[in-house]
DNA sequence: TGATTCGTTAACAAAATTGTTAAACAAAAA
DNA sequence: TTTTTGTTTAACAATTTTGTTAACGAATCA
């Protein structure tokens, strides 16, 4: 009985995921969610009380996730370069199971600006303020170029999740099978490291190695 | 009687751009949008027939502006660091304007696939293949990194765009106001050149700026 | 002036979507 | 076995959103 309750509930918060987040199929009303999990569409109501309740959930949940990984990475004591390396790896093997992840929350936040203030404000430090240090002393010996660490944070957001939101017009614009997509975004990790460092990305050492197993 | 006609078909589509492109307000209903605008809602129907078909001129409207600019900066002879300037010079303004219709593509083109494809298909020559044989020169003449002018062009449109789809996102973080946001996108304008080009960003030449003048 | 056309409006109708409830059902506890 | 508890279902109700229509009014033209 115990486990049947929490399998319902978590199929229809992974099939609300797969219609959010992989298909970017916003606009899937509580009937289509039931329809896509096999399920009576009140049992929604029943786990949720309300579709938005459940979007919330949602919401909460996926960015918590997201945003303990990345902060994992860069909190650890590895070097610049191999930590920026990881979180590439990272967010990039995240958004190929959720590609338009951050397109929902754009959307959210968008409708309910008030929903992703609550976010930020559990976070003391800004994540920018994470690398600064270590940004400042690459800088001072000219492995790169004068950069502000929020614009260094943007560059590597853009670079890794854009072409996670674009998902749809890239592929079609290159035509593109979904499997050819995957491999090229994969194969893109190096491209976004390049063009960030100039430079060819490292293999992650042993410590990043291990870190990542430990996500 | 004519200019009347105009002038109501033209506010409503003003209004929903506003609302869907600058705010972002992808779930606006047609009473939101009559709202705003001042006008009965029957009218909407009265000039569009539908809510879906006033989406479609929308989007099919405002993404040919945009492709059609972008198009006649790449198809020029400029140098190639001076088109790719006026490039992001050009985006990010018209990003100033509109922040989320990148938004509204990525979900409309997630909704409806075959809409999108009927843009793609009325282009012959995909806009990569009209920097490749520039870039290659550059990579030649060892100013630029080894990259292939699709991802060359990914980088430039996620380093143009993804801050402005992720506006409320990154001014929440960072504690902006609509002014100071603006502000930082202007300058960031910079930033995006030297990170793709390791060099200060040129200022345009005359015939650039006339470009610019006549788009 | 009278007829016509077009834009506008309010009221209505239809459809889609969400939310509620009572009853059926199954598993566990008494 | 009976009771209790929690899950599931279908049917219903309420709400929201879209789409339609008939009537009104203003400008245009015969």
């Amino acid at each position: 009985m115990g486990a049947d309750e929490v399998q319902t509930e978590e199929l229809i918060k992974e099939t609300a995921k797969i219609l959010f987040f992989q298909k970017g199929f916003l606009s899937a009303t509580t009937q289509q969610i039931a329809d896509e999990a096999g399920v009576n569409r009140a049992l929604i109501h029943y786990y949720f009380r309300s579709r938005k309740l459940m979007l919330d959930t949602l919401l909460e949940e996926t960015i918590q996730e997201k945003k303990d990984r990345v902060r994992s990475i860069l909190n650890t004591d590895l070097e610049f370069n191999v930590k920026i390396a990881l979180y590439i790896d990272t967010v990039v093997d995240l958004g190929l199971k959720y590609p338009y992840l951050e397109n929902f929350i754009i959307n959210e936040t968008a409708r309910y600006p008030e929903k992703f203030k609550v976010f930020c404000s559990k976070d003391r430090v800004k994540s920018s303020h994470l690398i600064r240090e270590q940004l400042e002393a690459e800088i001072k010996a000219k492995r790169l170029g004068p950069i502000s660490p929020e614009n260094f944070m943007i560059n590597l957001s853009a670079l890794c999740n854009y072409p996670l939101l674009a998902k749809g017009i890239l592929q079609t614009i290159h035509g593109m099978s979904d499997n050819e997509y995957r491999k090229f975004l994969v194969e893109r990790k190096q491209v976004i490291y390049r063009t960030l460092f100039h430079e060819e990305m490292p293999h992650l050492n042993a410590k990043a190695e291990l870190i990542k197993q430990n996500l």
